[in-house]
DNA sequence: CCCATTTATATCGTTCACGATGCAAAATTA
DNA sequence: TAATTTTGCATCGTGAACGATATAAATGGG
């Protein structure tokens, strides 16, 4: 078998989906004492930055469909950290707030991203490298947004 | 709620979260036809560069534990893609290798790497710069893989 | 204003991802 | 060699992702 492109080590996609899985298991250590777990981090991430949202609203910031969003803030809500009520003027919209207990999870998240940084434990010089990587991040998933509508 | 590291436009994990799971979504197109999902791709790819693997080599490629890689390879084997054989020198192992079926997959695979950088539709100076990333996601990979054990 | 379409959410089924646990075979050590 | 540890694989349970489908509420055009 010799077409080079078909290798694993020539995969764009696999380093991404590797690096995203390992990364978010990197998370385990800071959410599994708040008992939430990484897509419900970025939820709550959703909803620490403005409050009372309804579902498609949250949905369209992470990229995810409601088949994905309602099961995960069943869960969520099961486990205290929301509530969904009925919209007033749309009467077809869940409005997701913050539960006292939601909202105290935000003060213990704090040292969240500082910790994560301190655990990969990279000279500045290769953790700037990474970092630079954002704007084509972010170009990559523009395109790829408009590729899979 | 000021903490601005907490704000989800600063996560980068949010971002190799999203563009993983937008690109597998890029995929879908040309591993339907297949009959194959991107995980079950990724494990052709290795058995194409290697025939006749033990179940832990592969995952040690794709940085799998076997507890994903067991229901992963039956449902392939189901599928008629693979057969899993005992090992002869350590009868633990099972030997993933590829069936006819397999690999006259290889054949229908030989396009979708260009097929899909097609689709994309990028000026190569921005496609460069994507590629570009791949040293940096390679370190933090390694780094990430450390900190997971 | 009525009907067609779109929108917001939910449900179901399948596939992954992974922690926890179990088990038997191999390797190591006493 | 006997006892201990490690390794390779499997199973179970839970939580995502996501295609397909359903339903009711809003919206828009005629």
């Amino acid at each position: 078998m010799s077409n080079e492109q078909l290798k694993l080590e020539n995969q764009f996609c696999f380093r991404l989906y590797s690096a995203a899985r390992l990364m978010m298991g990197a998370y385990h250590p800071y959410l599994d004492p708040l008992g939430i777990t990484y897509p419900q981090y970025l939820v709550l991430l959703v909803l620490w930055e403005q409050d009372k949202q309804p579902v498609c609203d949250i949905g369209k910031r992470l990229m995810l469909d409601t088949n994905t969003m309602t099961p995960l803030l069943q869960r969520m809500e099961k486990a205290g950290f929301i509530t969904r009520t009925r919209g007033k003027e749309d009467t077809r919209q869940r409005i997701v707030s913050l539960t006292k207990q939601g909202k105290a999870l935000y003060e213990q998240a704090q040292h969240i991203p500082e910790n994560m940084q301190k655990a990969v434990m990279m000279p500045d010089e290769e953790m700037n490298e990474i970092l630079q990587m954002i704007p084509s991040l972010d170009k990559l998933i523009e395109e790829l947004k408009k590729l899979n509508k």
